[in-house]
DNA sequence: ATGGCAGGAAGCTCCTGA
């Protein structure tokens, strides 16, 4: 089973690129951020057309999710339960016997922000709910745009980005606390190369400079991690014409 | 030096992203 995540800065725009993935790779589940959709202009058809089933929570011009799948969806919830948030940017479904939580944490803006302070807030009530789901669900995967890298080799120039958003040892903290619950950082289970990203900034040529940031990440439960083969980031997307700003990771599971 | 690029909604500019 492959399950990926790909943030695509506006499913609209990006939707092209999204069919000719899904042909390519054949991924048995997608978890999508930033579809800046409202639910009913998603575009249905052309992904059912595809051979992919589909749960969205979108909103306008903000946000937004959806979940993409090759077999039967179940157990749907949107939204973190107890948290109150107008922002879409949670969805989980159960697919083949594994719970998947496709997630768009906030970005934060700047560490001194209001928006800084709601990304803590919210991190703290995902990570309450997700230790809930991980007694409920064994096989459990939570994929999505985290907006942190959670090492210094997971940012281009560590020097430059020290204590900033994305970064900073609040937001790392938050991460590590996920991975002490059990989970584990599937990109981080194999040998992989330097200078591994899943962003570079549109602007200052950043792709092409190797400017990037590991911020997208497939986190998976103790059971799912034994049974992972393979994890990679591809970064073809990112060097097509009019891309999203992000790249997919993908994860192979032996189910 | 806080720039730069992109998307969306609105509308000839601004907010947000990361």
């Amino acid at each position: 089973m492959i399950i990926a995540t790909w943030n695509v800065n506006s499913l609209k725009v990006r939707l092209p690129h999204l069919l000719d993935w899904l042909q390519q790779r054949g991924p048995d589940v997608v978890c999508l951020q930033e579809t800046k959709t409202e639910n009913a202009k998603f575009p249905l058809t052309d992904i059912q057309a595809a051979g992919y089933q589909v749960e969205y929570s979108g909103q306008k011009t903000y946000n937004g999710v959806a979940i993409l799948s090759r077999h039967a969806i179940s157990d749907i919830q949107t939204d973190i339960p107890g948290f109150a948030d107008e922002q879409k940017r949670v969805l989980a479904v159960t697919v083949a016997g594994v719970r998947v939580v496709c997630a768009y944490v906030p970005n934060g803006q700047a560490v001194d922000s209001e928006k800084y302070q709601y990304k803590l807030n919210w991190l703290s009530a995902f990570q309450h709910w997700l230790a809930t789901e991980l007694e409920r669900h064994p096989r459990l995967a939570v994929l999505g745009d985290y907006n942190i890298a959670p090492a210094d080799e997971d940012v281009h120039d560590p020097k430059a980005w020290e204590g900033q958003v994305l970064v900073s040892d609040r937001e790392r903290a938050a991460f590590r606390q996920l991975v002490e619950m059990g989970f584990k950082d599937g990109f981080r289970l194999f040998p992989q190369p330097e200078k591994s990203f899943t962003w570079w900034d549109y602007r200052m040529n950043a792709f092409k400079r190797k400017m990037g940031m590991r911020i997208d990440h497939i986190l998976l439960s103790p059971d799912l991690a034994r049974n992972c083969r393979h994890c990679e980031i591809d970064i073809e997307p990112r060097g097509r014409e009019r891309p999203s700003d992000h790249t997919p990771i993908w994860a192979e599971i032996e189910t």
